[in-house]
DNA sequence: GCCGTTTTCGGCCCGACTGTTTTCAGTCG
């Protein structure tokens, strides 16, 4: 059985909890918790490189002891310590602190107070009012925990940008419409654009605070307020939502939005650096002693401790405070920096428009070009293309006139289960573009999905890899691949991998961005329209692309017609039969 | 348990809100 980081990560964070209801240095925990969260965003395999016999390299807050740990975890499995602190305390206690209300603290009071080691007794005890009566707890306590261990089965979940997205513009209209109110924005990870969002944040500058969190609080589709004091309220809406609102003055804007924008990680660790100059940085600017020296703008947080601004799609403290420190941030991608689009359907498949709407609609946009690239014919249930239907659909593109903007013959072809491609070579030949895409047996295991994607990035004609992991967010898991030999061969070939920027799909997700940039692979963004509203898309394509660190040059749909026609013409030409 | 522009010892991010207290601990973001 082979130990993944997620693996070690997980064991880390349960030493982390037992450590915390065991009352343990508080420090130490931290450091557990700060491994856990390295290892399970590390790229690296670290089990793999053990067994292998490399050399790990120096990680962040893994010292001498964590990295035994990190051996011995690899090798084994198992942690010695982990084990010592389950015998100490019922592993179970620790699915309570997913309870809200409910810490470290709390949790070992339950526990010797009532041997409650589980959410079935925690139910229990709660529903027995046996809770209110322990010594720091409370009527209302009780009633909370009971409230949230029955709705536990009502799993809380994180829900797509988009999905949030809605909400939160209807709910910044309503707070906007304020009188006395200054600005309103949204922070927290929908303006770092990550994927899925947990709760919607809001910063509000306004000189009356108290008016504002009342405001906030009487919202229509407030189902229940969690807090509600001057300054910062919190609420559920009636779809699941948690809303979190802060407000400030205006002069604390820049320090407020940037302590509200997170992520937390990368809060500490600016935190931390202007700490080391003798400056404290907290949400209402950046001080030394009692004066404050910035705040009003996040630019000038940043250059306080020394720093150029850093984007919001980057606070993950994943090296962009060394980045901005070294003076190598990257000149992230732009929205406006898109000359075209490489992965569009119309009716011809499953498209909603015609070639000559996809076509206008894309030049509305100002792209040089529209790749069309309908199903092949194996996806039936898209009325997927066999070799006479593309034929004519090929003529249509042909007679397509559109002034201003290039249409390239492409397909989305199908990539069979053992890796050849759903239609002849013959037929490829004639295209400028074939994206390859795995629509099929996503179960496949490991190695034979990875040799599946493998082969048909071997292929001669083909030029993109279209949504490389199958994900579906919230709904299907990315099938099982080793993404470092897909990009390594993509590489070796001259292939491009697609960053599909449907909100559902968002595929290349950040990381695997970063690790193509790694390689040397051109990534390509593209809305895959399936209609003239799609395009649109895009933008939160791009969103995943600056996550990814990726910059205008690591974009292939940032070159012109003629620099493009050059890279995905060339490989082809020179490999083709 | 980690780490070094103040340090190999002595620090480690910081403030708001709740519920319980009667001045504050615990939790959260």
């Amino acid at each position: 059985m082979s130990v993944h980081n997620a693996d070690i990560s997980r064991i880390f964070e349960e030493i982390a909890d037992l450590l915390e209801i065991g009352d343990a240095n508080p420090f130490r925990v931290r450091a557990y918790r700060r491994a856990a969260r390295v290892i399970g965003e590390l790229q690296l395999d670290v089990a793999a490189a053990v067994h292998h016999g490399e050399t790990l390299p120096k990680l962040p807050g893994i010292g001498d002891d964590l990295s035994g740990k990190l051996h011995e975890i690899a090798r084994t499995g198992h942690c010695a310590l982990l084990d010592r602190l389950r015998k100490q305390a019922p592993a179970t206690i620790t699915d309570l602190l997913a309870i809200p209300g409910l810490g470290p603290r709390r949790v070992r009071t339950l526990y010797r107070e009532l041997d409650v080691q589980t959410m079935e007794q925690l139910h229990r005890a709660a529903r027995d009012g046996r809770i209110h009566t322990l010594h720091g707890f409370g009527e209302k306590t009780e009633l909370n925990v009971l409230r949230a261990v029955e709705s536990r089965l009502s799993k809380a979940h994180r829900c797509k940008l988009t999905v949030a997205a809605q909400y939160a513009k209807a709910y910044v209209e309503y707070l906007r419409s304020a009188p006395g109110i200054g600005r309103v924005v949204l922070a927290g990870s929908m303006r770092r654009m990550r994927d899925t969002v947990g709760d919607i944040d809001i910063l509000v500058t306004s000189e009356a605070s108290s008016d504002v969190t009342e405001r906030f609080v009487h919202y229509g589709e407030v189902r229940q307020v969690l807090s509600h004091g001057p300054t910062r309220a919190s609420v559920t809406l009636h779809c699941g939502l948690q809303v979190d609102l802060r407000v400030v003055r205006a002069e604390s804007y820049g320090a407020a939005l940037h302590y509200f924008t997170g992520s937390r990680a990368h809060n500490i660790a600016m935190r931390a650096l202007a700490q080391q100059q003798g400056l404290k940085l907290n949400e209402y600017g950046v001080f030394r002693n009692a004066r404050r020296v910035a705040g009003e703008t996040e630019e000038s947080v940043y250059a306080a401790v020394g720093l150029p601004f850093i984007p919001p799609e980057l606070r993950e403290d994943h090296g962009e405070i060394e980045a901005a420190r070294g003076g190598y941030l990257p000149q992230l991608v732009r929205i406006t920096d898109i000359k075209g689009d490489l992965h569009s359907h119309t009716r011809w498949s499953d498209g909603y428009d015609s070639v000559e709407a996809m076509a206008l609609a894309a030049k509305a946009r100002g792209y040089e070009y529209l790749a069309i690239t309908d199903h092949s014919r194996r996806l039936t249930a898209a009325h997927g293309l066999d070799p006479e239907r593309l034929r004519r659909q090929l003529d249509e593109i042909a007679r397509n006139t559109t002034p201003g903007i290039t249409l390239l013959k492409g397909i989305e072809v199908d990539i069979l289960e053992d890796g050849a491609l759903d239609l002849p070579d013959s037929v490829l030949q004639q295209l400028d573009i074939v994206i390859a895409a795995v629509h099929s047996r996503f179960n496949l295991s490991r190695a034979r999905q990875t040799e599946r994607i493998l082969r048909a990035l071997e292929h001669p004609l083909v030029t993109m890899l279209a949504h490389p992991t199958g994900r579906l967010i919230e709904s299907r898991e990315p099938y099982d691949v080793d993404m470092l030999q897909i990009l390594r061969k993509a590489s070796a070939r001259g292939r491009f991998l697609e960053l599909n920027a449907h909100p559902e799909r968002l595929d290349l997700s950040d990381t695997y961005c970063h690790m193509a940039k790694d390689e040397g692979v051109l990534v390509s963004v593209n809305s895959d329209a399936h209609g003239v509203s799609q395009f649109d898309n895009l933008q939160y394509g791009i969103g995943q692309a600056r996550r990814g660190w990726l910059a205008r040059k690591d974009v292939l749909n940032t070159r012109n017609c003629a620099q493009l026609r050059a890279l995905i013409g060339a490989p082809r030409r020179r490999t083709a039969p």
